[in-house]
DNA sequence: ACTATAATACACATGGTGTCTATTTTACAA
DNA sequence: TTGTAAAATAGACACCATGTGTATTATAGT
């Protein structure tokens, strides 16, 4: 019964995530190694590589746990004006992470994986009204609408969440409509 | 005279560019050692310590003089139509090694710097036209924009340059001119 | 042919890696 | 409360890349 639930090892891994992030703010996930992560948490090595192989295992359990959470917070909505605000307001719910994981030295196919939620929702409406256009069009659309997104709310919390969710989220939903709707 | 121009010089720096490449066509920077590197080229780790620091410095070689290949192509033109076709062109003079340097591992912030030659002629020219609109809403159409327009020159290096530097170029300038002329 | 210097060969201490084998500690359950 | 499984630690190990020495060889340019 104790097996996952073992005190200890939340405590491990707990401390391993938070001495990741804190290494995190001040390096990338590149430059970071096993004995750093274990020094700043006072844990064995050994015990790190009973739960983990490498610093990106750590990151990639991070992230998917983040990435769990924001999909969650996804599935009441359908509609993609909706499923943006979600988005952006579960990031401003989880803003310190955030800002570690989408810095500079961040995971930058992580925060499309997270905006690419959304922004298929987009697509997926567009879709239907289009058949007219060729498939070429469409797709190169997308690639071009669904980078812009992206970098929007990346730049949102780098800049340290100066608008509301709300705020961002309207503005993604508008120039994406700008786009689709000039071009289909 | 004979400095930097001495054909040892140069049969080393060759080989070693040649060999960093061949490499990072199988994996990224990262995970690329000078030992590798040197192995690979038949050249003394002693050798590339004498010219450069790192695999790191050495990919900063090769990417500063395709950057300055590319900026030579620009000196004349002077618009963003244009600017825009020229950067194209010069990407598929390069083929070979803008596939790897833009490849899935490759560095995102050189291709920015390329694109952005040209995108900030595009905001140049758009920004005269906008006086009675807020920095704020033309600096997050400019992000929008810069990375959508990156997106789409590096999927045209990635999928093997199916459209001409023509065809590629007119698309970027239809679709930031309709997010541009919409929005102001 | 001379000479400066580029390239090589060899060596060294350093530091992280991943994987062992004990040994100690501790959470959970009977 | 105590027994036990398993988690964490301690210490060691070979391996490999690093960066930097020194000495030697090869060679391009004059």
């Amino acid at each position: 019964m104790g097996r996952k639930n073992d005190r200890r090892v939340k405590y491990t891994k707990m401390v391993l995530k938070q001495s990741l992030l804190q290494l995190m703010q001040k390096q990338s996930i590149q430059k970071i190694t096993v004995t750093d992560i274990c020094k700043n948490a006072d844990i064995n090595r050994n015990t790190f590589y009973s739960h983990y192989s490498s610093p990106e295992d750590l990151l990639n359990t991070i992230e998917s746990e983040l990435f769990k959470k924001i999909r969650l917070s996804l599935d009441t909505s359908n509609d993609a004006r909706t499923a943006t605000l979600e988005i952006c307001q579960s990031i401003w719910n989880n803003q310190e992470l955030c800002k570690i994981i989408f810095s500079e030295n961040g995971d930058r196919k992580f925060m499309k994986r997270v905006t690419t939620i959304a922004h298929d929702k987009f697509i997926a409406e567009w879709k239907v009204m289009s058949k007219h256009h060729s498939n070429d069009l469409l797709e190169k659309t997308y690639i071009f609408t669904e980078n812009g997104t992206t970098a929007i709310i990346q730049n949102w919390i780098m800049n340290g969440f100066i608008e509301s969710p709300e705020e961002i989220a309207a503005f993604i939903d508008e120039i994406n409509k700008v786009v689709l709707d000039t071009l289909f």
